[in-house]
RNA sequence: GGCGGGAUAGCUCAGUCGGUCAGAGCGAACGGCUCAUAAUCGUUAGGUCGAGGGUUCGAGUCCCUCUCCCGCUACCA
């Protein structure tokens, strides 16, 4: 063995003229959290990640909405760092296809191959698809002359041009030879085997520049032409690690230890053009390439080809928090365990909000989060708040201790859910140990030491807990750690196998991470989740929102909102809700309830008689067992709501544009 | 069209070499407990394991046919 080497990972580089969601945020998840856990293990770790933004599609949508195109994919990549860091992505490296440290590295390999003579010039005459950048031979296109593509459908241009081919067609033997030689190489298997398949039916040279119409990597020494974005990208990968300028940073970085994507972009690029191309340059191939699944949408719609319909993770994350009360960090931690918990390993999973909801108040709430709540409130109560210098429960350690070794085993296997499951084992183990325990009776009855081998138990299990929840949950491990007592710091991986390393916590105040939520009805997504926060009761410990720049909406988008000017003619406090206000208003010759959550900032009395701004046709939804048929406008200062009302008295019902 | 993968309790899914495999979790019902977030613990699900046929002493588990879904690939010059 020679110098350490990192283990370094990658997620596709992301198209900027799509919007983050939580398919691409499970990719970029899934890496994090293989980052997180080598980190805690003691392994040299680097994470890239990064947006794609040399199609020629942004040029032109530049162009339509009258920006400079570099301006423009900034703004666009700026969405993904955001939504990545909301997320908590601990990506060491973010890298962009414009920067000139990319563009130098692709250029040196198109000098290389052209050297090598695996790129070679060839005619091309025929059909060009400009919004997919792909060439189509004659016989695939129509008398239509649209693109065959079924999502596109665009007019085709009649292209004749001189351009540059790989000889990937050379390469299929070779990688047929490497990717049964190693099993691990391309994963999962079933996404091997199709690799196989399409590698043994033949390869073609694939082209690899167009022409140069002032966007794009332009091809050395031929400035009309710029090379083809899908080559261009993959490079990146490369790019970060400073090739050829950094040969320090190269040796450290290379190969990749994983290529981790969803399964639309393994076969052709990851799996066959990119291995192909590393070959050909003469440089180790990666040591593990591996493809995920898509998110489809309930009832078996595959709505996984449009990626569309998928929420903004930060928009889950949102109704996540709002709904549950759960601090921001947290609500951001619950849908990681959730993303991570509810893909299945072999193929596509079903998104469904509601089902993610229930798994909240099952795992989350119920289970783990009462589990840390009542051990902790349980010190409190009868050991002053001092876990006890007992040694815990053996048989539960030996649970432990072998959920600890499936977890890692199955982690290696990237089956993230399965790794999830073997915590919770631990987490269902301990609770039913608690009631067999029955620590209320040992105190009842001054069982001292049975009481003090209990309560180090839960405590011990917890803190293992928190090591295992770490690379999925990041803020919900400190926040176990903080209600243990343990002192501040990254966990360590070999802790979780100490079996009662820890002893004489002084507890904190019990206080539930993660409150359940008692409406689980599925809301249409898009509600927009600002506004809706101002709706809902505020816990007092929320965390400030990270600031996300919302996508822009188009005017179509904005006019199915019907905001309309209404009276309040009653406003009286709800029932057992320190937040919400019963507001009855009048909108033209309707009266409607509303339930605002502005208790804190208004009283009832000073409401009435104002006049305010209504979402008149948002979809009714229950709150505190009240429908409320509507949603007031409110700024907010920190969660804090200051309502909207219009400049002069007007007409009740008056729309709003 | 070819190749491959699916179809298992209301929901999401496990089921390795054919014989306690008909399972888990969630949801629901009932009961227990009270430390806890109306939580937790226990019991309860009688589901023709997509349809039909076959091999076998015995088949979700192997073979054939069919239906539906999905993926990859090829579009018949």
């Amino acid at each position: 063995m020679t110098s350490r080497k990192t283990y370094y990972i990658t997620t596709p580089i992301y198209y900027v003229n799509g919007r983050p969601h939580i398919g691409s945020a499970l990719t970029t998840l899934c890496c994090d959290f293989l980052k997180r856990f080598r980190m805690m293990r003691g392994e040299d770790t680097w994470f890239l990640t990064g947006t794609d933004e040399n199609a020629t599609k942004n040029q032109e949508a530049a162009q339509e909405a009258g920006v400079d195109p570099l301006d423009f994919v900034t703004r666009l990549a700026d969405d993904f760092r955001q939504a990545w860091d909301g997320m908590a992505y601990a990506y060491d490296d973010f890298i962009r296809t414009t920067e000139p440290r990319h563009v130098r590295t692709v250029q040196e390999v198109f000098r290389r191959l052209r050297d090598t003579g695996d790129l070679y010039r060839g005619t091309y005459e025929g059909w060009y698809c400009v919004s997919d950048e792909t060439f189509f031979r004659e016989t695939d296109v129509r008398d239509d002359h649209l693109c065959p593509n079924e999502e596109c459908r665009k007019p085709l241009r009649r292209v004749q041009e001189e351009n540059w081919f790989f000889r990937l067609a050379a390469y299929g033997d070779r990688l047929l030879e490497h990717i049964e030689a190693n099993p691990e190489f391309l994963q999962p298997a079933s996404r091997r085997n199709e690799v196989i398949g399409f590698i043994k039916q033949g390869l073609r040279d694939a082209s690899v520049t167009r022409s140069n119409n002032g966007w794009g990597i332009p091809v050395p020494d031929e400035p009309d032409k710029v090379i083809y974005v899908w080559f261009d990208a993959l490079i990146n990968y490369l790019s970060a690690t400073g090739w050829p300028d950094d040969p320090e940073t190269y040796a450290r970085l290379w190969p990749a230890s994983v290529h981790m994507m969803a399964k639309e972009i393994f076969v052709r690029f990851h799996a066959t053009l990119w291995p192909a191309m590393i070959i050909a340059l003469g440089l180790p191939l990666p040591q593990t390439v591996y493809a995920h699944g898509w998110w489809v949408g309930s009832g078996g719609k595959k709505e996984g080809k449009r990626t569309g319909g998928l929420p903004h993770p930060l928009e889950l994350v949102r109704d996540i928090e709002s709904r549950s009360g759960a601090s921001h960090e947290l609500a951001v931690d619950a849908l990681r365990y959730l993303l991570l918990r509810e893909m299945v390993f072999h193929g596509d999973s079903e998104f469904s909000e509601e089902n993610f909801l229930r798994r909240y108040n099952a795992d989350l709430a119920n289970d783990l989060g009462n589990l840390c709540n009542r051990t902790v409130s349980m010190v409190g109560r009868y050991c002053d708040g001092v876990g006890p210098a007992a040694q815990p429960d053996p048989e539960i350690g030996a649970v432990v201790a072998e959920c600890v070794r499936e977890y890692e085993t199955v982690v290696d296997e990237f089956r993230f859910h399965a790794a999830l499951e073997a915590a919770w084992k631990i987490v269902s183990r301990v609770n039913r140990y608690i009631v067999d325990q029955a620590p209320w009776n040992l105190a009842k009855a001054d069982r001292r030491d049975e009481l003090d081998v209990t309560l180090t138990t839960c405590i011990e299990a917890i803190r293992v807990l928190s090591i295992l929840v770490a690379p999925a949950m990041p803020h919900a491990s400190a926040a176990l750690r903080q209600q243990l007592g343990l002192a501040e710091g990254q966990p360590q991986w070999a802790d979780a196998s100490r079996w009662g390393a820890s002893s004489g916590l002084r507890v904190a105040t019990p206080r539930p991470l993660y409150p359940r939520i008692q409406d689980l009805t599925a809301e249409p997504l898009p509600t927009p989740p600002e506004k809706e926060r101002a709706m809902e009761p505020q816990p007092t410990d929320t965390v400030a929102a990270a600031p996300t720049a919302k996508p822009t909406i188009t005017y179509d988008d904005f006019a199915k909102i019907d905001l309309r000017i209404a009276d309040i003619i009653e406003a009286e406090p709800v029932p057992n809700a320190d937040k919400l206000l019963k507001l009855t208003v009048q909108v033209g010759d309707e009266t409607r309830t509303i339930l605002a959550g502005i208790a804190e900032m208004y009283e009832p009395a000073e409401l009435k008689s104002k006049q305010i701004v209504i979402v008149a046709n948002l979809a009714p939804r229950k709150l505190r067992g009240i429908e409320s048929q509507g949603m007031l406008l409110a700024a907010d200062v920190d969660g804090q709501a200051v309502i909207l009302q219009p400049e002069t008295e007007v007409p009740a019902g008056a729309p709003v544009r």
